[in-house]
DNA sequence: CCAATCCTCTGGACTAGGTCAGGTTCGAAG
DNA sequence: CTTCGAACCTGACCTAGTCCAGAGGATTGG
């Protein structure tokens, strides 16, 4: 409404947005096609391109590649610190969840891990990669990487239930205390390919460092979220946080 | 190396990469213009700014409108459940912090803090807008929503300092617990223009809700950082923490 | 009934430019 | 020494297409 100077994009994207808001167009709803918006509002295909990459940025529509432009569900809410597993999470939000596992395998440990785990060099860790999904569409892959002396013969067991269950009711190991970054980045290789993202799409990582009860590392989990199906909630209780 | 087709962009994205890597360079370094790429690459301009943008998303360059793409600083690593000053936060990193108050001022509730804050409709807050710098770069847009029975006179304080300390000291007000909203999004109007991105550029988003030590909400933030200053950490000391 | 094939729709990648407006700089006027 | 304007630089925004490859549905042959 105070908007002077309206480009020819920021008014489709107004228009879209409308639509959006009206339940014209409601969750996981197909957009037009990429030609037909560009006939719809008489403009080229760059132009309305780049409205669709900025309503992606905001959220409220993602792409599936060469399959169409779809609207966003809502964001699943979810504490990380909280030790919730997955599918109860998203159960609890009237959701459907699944797990596919994509590889278990023994391999050397990434560099940036060797020192973020305080590991020899040339170690090898066993990694576990994963994609998770919601309503069937595929939202967050995660690779764990644990150390290979805690967890004997895990590619035996069902990788596909929560691993946090399976530490403790198999290998007896509790967490104690981890550490979180979160971290705003683009999507990459494989983690690209598994949540069918174009390469560089915005993703949120997160990545914690587990320590069990006595302290020692016992594994690192990345996960990486497709930026538009999350929203991270971590209530504090109490400041029992120093301050720098 | 070992991606086989590989298109013109990432063929320029892994030119740029490795000129980053090799320190060739280095923070804060000016890219060449958009055209000069193009040239350079022997491609068009709407080519470059694909790679540019997969880059920007990655977080390792970003741009200022018109006046070029610029290689990005280290994040910052922010613990936003510690009640960090940003001042100490970014000095204890070797780097400068600046912050300017862009406004303070009466304005009726937004309608989503209504019910956020659990307010009256038509409820008046006080709103603190202010601008954070590292290096001098605004990264941070920052507004406070403060209930105003609690914070008289509240516009002849200096603003610019903590505003933690300020209630803590002036108006003897310690906050409890609180709850954090961490969300990938796009910046829009205000934000954008006090960062100087372009609407629609990723950023994050942290809103956070604060009670003091009675349980009563006594203000609200919303923090949009820039995406590619950014790095949360959180240490999670103990799993005291319920599953869901 | 089923599988292989083809055909259409879609976004992905790209060319080759143009116009516009905000940012910067530097010289000339005061 | 300061101020103000012109020239120039830069990304922002836009046109008008082409060609390609993956996804998916329809058709056809066994």
């Amino acid at each position: 409404m105070s908007e002077q100077r309206t480009t020819q994009s920021s008014a489709i994207i107004g228009a879209l947005r409308q639509q959006l808001n009206s339940q014209a167009l409601t969750a996981g709803n197909k957009l037009p096609a990429e030609r037909e918006l560009a006939d719809l509002f008489d403009t080229t295909r760059i132009t309305v391109k780049e409205a669709l990459h900025h309503l992606e940025a905001e959220g409220l529509i993602y792409r599936e590649e060469r399959r169409g432009w779809f609207v966003s569900r809502p964001r699943l809410v979810y504490n990380p610190v909280s030790r919730s597993h997955f599918h109860a999470l998203v159960a609890a939000q009237q959701r459907v969840a699944a797990t596919r596992v994509l590889s278990c395998e023994s391999v050397l440990a990434p560099a940036e891990l060797v020192s973020d785990m305080a590991l020899a060099p040339l170690s090898r860790l066993t990694r576990i990669c994963r994609l998770r999904s919601i309503d069937r569409r595929p939202v967050l892959y995660t690779e764990h990487y644990l150390i290979p002396e805690y967890f004997p013969a895990i590619g035996e067991q069902d990788l596909s239930q929560s691993l946090t269950r399976l530490y403790e009711h198999r290998y007896g190991l509790r967490y104690g205390r981890s550490r979180f970054d979160i971290c705003p980045t683009a999507a990459r290789g494989e983690a690209a390919r598994a949540l069918s993202l174009a390469e560089g799409s915005p993703v949120l990582a997160v990545t914690r460092i587990n320590y069990d009860q006595q302290g020692r590392i016992i594994d690192c989990d990345r996960e990486i979220w497709r930026h538009d199906a999350v929203r991270i909630r971590i209530d504090s209780q109490e400041p029992a946080f120093s301050c720098v």
